[in-house]
DNA sequence: GACCAGGTCCTTG
DNA sequence: CAAGGACATGGT
């Protein structure tokens, strides 16, 4: 990664900071964050919070009753999110995943992020978004996640690095702190949502933020 | 009606 | 390895 792309991630990191300050994000416990990383794939976030309703109301918002629950009431819970079959296979593969490596969801936090990665990865249908948001976000660990949203962002600012490239390169400029991780995320697609839809993409974030 | 949404996997060239 | 298609419903 080239010294300037860092100055860039830093500039436009803190400038994303001074105009949206914190900014809650994703309160929900770690069974319902992993629920709705695998549910928000391609998907919009208020038709996952209409699943995650109707899970709950089934008692199936746990990768404990996922893990023994019957496909067709999960697919039932979760059709609004689209792609709802191969959607309740991952989350089943989710659930037998953690049950059998851990016993628990409470067991995976004994221990660390990279063996915790790793093993998300191995699950089909868990890229390294999705681990990535069920780390960050569930697990309150660093490990920052790429989206679509980061890489344009990224086009559009002039930093040239491939996507793969991202994840080290915000780790390095980001302060170690899991807080630090969550916020610059949620400010990223916050300002995606404003300012990269569709077709023009052309204004610079930091004409828009400082300008 | 067309197009897109906080991806991932599988198949081709 | 890059590119293209499949998975599916709901909103603009």
């Amino acid at each position: 990664m080239s010294v300037s792309s860092s100055v860039k991630v830093r500039c436009i990191v803190r400038s994303l900071a001074g105009h949206y300050g914190g900014i809650a994000w994703w309160p929900g416990d770690t069974d319902e964050v992993m629920i709705g990383s695998i549910l928000t794939q391609q998907t919009r976030w208020e038709n996952v919070e209409r699943a995650l309703l109707e899970l709950e109301r089934r008692g199936l918002k746990s990768m404990h009753s996922l893990h023994t629950a019957e496909k067709q009431d999960i697919e039932d819970a979760i059709r609004c999110t689209g792609f709802y079959r191969i959607k309740a296979q991952r989350l089943q593969s989710l659930a037998v995943h953690v049950m059998d490596a851990y016993g628990s969801v409470d067991e995976m936090r004994q221990h660390p992020t990279v063996t915790l990665r790793e093993g998300l990865l191995g699950v089909k249908g868990i890229g390294e978004e999705t681990a990535d948001s069920i780390l960050c976000f569930g697990f309150q660990r660093t490990s920052f996640v790429i989206d679509a949203y980061t890489e344009k962002i990224m086009q559009c600012t002039g930093v040239m690095e491939k996507r793969q490239e991202l994840k080290p390169l915000f780790e390095t400029v980001l302060a170690p702190d899991p807080k630090v991780y969550r916020q610059t995320h949620a400010h990223i697609v916050e300002y995606a949502k404003g300012f990269c839809g569709k077709k023009r993409c052309s204004e610079c974030i930091l004409v828009n933020l400082n300008g």
